[in-house]
DNA sequence: GCACTAAAAGCAAATTATTTGCTTTTATGT
DNA sequence: ACATAAAAGCAAATAATTTGCTTTTAGTGC
C-alpha cells in the first residue's frame, strides 16, 4: 500500500490508518516522519546474508563492492539513503556504516584465516565504500568500472607492517 | 533571529514572518521547507575563496583538505550537508559536489603551470573528498591525522599516463 | 487468580501548518 | 499610459501535529 505512493505522499495519519492505529501513538513514539522513515530504512539496508565466499579477500570484496554499489544506487537504495541520512537522530547513519564495516570484516576474517595479505577494513571504508556512497549522494551513480578501479586500487594498499 | 532556532523550531511561516511575505509566497516558490532549506544551504556551502597557493601542489591540498574536513565537520557544516541531501531534488547536492570538484580544479591548475605531475581531479575526490564526507556524514567526524593521512595516499596516487 | 502499577495506546479538542481559489500588485514590453 | 503575465497577498478549507486526559495492556507481587 504505502510502497505505491510517492515520499512526499507518505504521511504520519496515513501509515497509522494503515497500521491500524491512530495518528498519535506514532508521534509519541518516534515524534516525527522523518525518525520513522528512518528507522525503517535502518531496518531494510540491514544485510540478509554474508559475503559470497569467492576465495580471496580481492575476489570476495569485489563482488561485494559491486553488489553494494548497486543496490544502493538502486532508487529504492537512494531513497532509504537519504532516509536515515535525513534523521535528527544520527545513530542510523552510525549503524549503517557498521552494517557495512561488519561485512567487510567478515571478508577480513576469512582472509587472515586464508593466511593472505589484505588491507585493513578502514582502508577499504575509505578506499571502496566512501566514493561509492560519495558519488550516489552527490553525484551520479559509480559505474562498474569505476568500483572495479577502486577496489583494485585498494588492495595494492597493504596493511600496516 | 532564525539563526538562533533548532533546526526543527524553523517552520515555513516563521520564516515567512521574518521575510515579510505570506506563508503560499514561500509554500509555492519552493513547495517544501526542506527545498528552501535546500536552498539556502548550497548557497552557504558556495566556496568563498580560492585555495591557498603554497607553492606545490601536495600542501595546496593539504591545507584545503584540512580545511574543508575541518568546516563540513562543525555543527553548522554538518546541518547545511544534511539539509543540502535531504531535498528532493538532487541538483542542490550536484552543485556542492561541484564546488569541490572546481576548488580541487584551481589547485591542479596552478601544479599544471609549475610542471608538477599530480593526480587527477576524480582521483582526489575518491580519495580525500569522499572519506572525508562519508564520516562526516555516517560516522564520527574524521580527525586531523586522518585527513593527512588521505592526502598523502592520494598523492602517491600518479596520473595515468 | 487478583489487585496494583507503569507504560503504551486511544480519543478528541486545540493548535499549527499546508493547500487552494481568487484578488491585487508588480514588473515588463508596446 | 495600457496591456499582459508573473508573482504576491488574502482568506477559507484542508490536513497534520500537539496535547490533556482516559482507557487499555502487560507485567509484578501477593
Amino acid at each position: 500500500m504505502l510502497a505505491t505512493l510517492e515520499r512526499t505522499e507518505v504521511t504520519v495519519p496515513l501509515i497509522a490508518a494503515e497500521a491500524g492505529v491512530t495518528p498519535s501513538t506514532i508521534y509519541r513514539r518516534w515524534g516525527d516522519l522523518q525518525e520513522l522513515l528512518a528507522d525503517v530504512a535502518v531496518e531494510r539496508l540491514r544485510p540478509d546474508m554474508v559475503p559470497v565466499d569467492t576465495g580471496s579477500f580481492g575476489s570476495d570484496l569485489m563482488a561485494w563492492a559491486e553488489q553494494y554499489a548497486e543496490e544502493m544506487s538502486s532508487g529504492p537504495g537512494r531513497e532509504m539513503i537519504r532516509d536515515v541520512l535525513a534523521a535528527q537522530d544520527g545513530s542510523g547513519a552510525y549503524q549503517c556504516c557498521n552494517f557495512t564495516r561488519q561485512q567487510i570484516e567478515v571478508i577480513a576474517e576469512r582472509a587472515e584465516e586464508r593466511g593472505e595479505i589484505f588491507p585493513d577494513v578502514e582502508t577499504v571504508m575509505d578506499g571502496v565504500v566512501a566514493p561509492i556512497m560519495y558519488r550516489i549522494l552527490f553525484g551520479g551513480a559509480p559505474d562498474a568500472a569505476h568500483v572495479e578501479r577502486l577496489v583494485t586500487a585498494s588492495l595494492a594498499a597493504k596493511p600496516a607492517l
